[in-house]
DNA sequence: AGATTATATAACTACATGGTTAAATGCAAT
DNA sequence: ATTGCATTTAACCATGTAGTTATATAATCT
């Protein structure tokens, strides 16, 4: 899928972030990315589904085990959204603050005549 | 509020993200917001709500209208998220890449001895 | 083949989300 | 004070999400 609404939406739960923080770190199993957690085996199983289908990570089995790796690139999309409209807010921000300046200095200039 | 959940799930939604993008050009009122899109004003509205409570935009009321205005910090604190994730993982990226490289090299220096 | 381990799926419950229409609020204009 | 406009709240429906326990699958070990 990779849209910006399963990346978003996979990455509006703490647990889920926590995995992937720790996917950061390096690939890990089912059972080790469960481990620091408080919930079930199958709830993490199916966090591990979420982000799958949001294209935030990849599961390789190997042996009896499944392997799960980051894959950034819609970390990536999902980055580069933010900041693309930060960026525009701030350009903006900056004219509203240039105007905003202009005003008050007209005001102060004003403030004598009243 | 302003938690990573609230803040990630606001953005987990094409219409709320079209609605930000919007405010970026500038404050508008929730009519002027709702215009572009073919679902209720009361859906509108609580869209607002909810980036209201995730931190992304106020809303002033302004004579018998309300006027939203973006409040970009909660989106600072989400692109640092993702930003300070991702910087992790190319550094891990780096290092297993090298590996992968040195590894690489052994191998073709074995492959004569077979 | 049978037991063990690692993980996934099924069935269920509870609650959140996103949409609708209809009614209520708040401010403005007459 | 009444009408009208902008917006929210209420009540409802359908679907999605997060968790549980119990069961199934798949690979490994004996």
């Amino acid at each position: 899928m990779h849209s910006l609404d399963h990346t978003f939406g996979a990455l509006a739960d703490t647990i889920r972030r926590a995995i992937l923080a720790r996917l950061a770190l390096g690939e890990a199993t089912v059972g080790e990315l469960a481990k620091p957690f408080d919930v079930s085996l199958p709830a993490i199983s199916r966090h591990l589904k979420v982000l799958e289908t949001a294209d935030l990570i990849v599961r390789e089995k190997r042996a009896q085990q499944r392997v799960c790796r980051l894959k950034p690139e819609a970390l990536k999309t999902a980055s580069d959204w933010i900041e693309q409209n930060r960026r525009m807010w701030e350009e903006r921000f900056d004219r509203l603050d240039a105007y905003l300046r202009e005003l008050q200095g007209k005001e102060s200039t004003d403030a004598g005549n009243k």
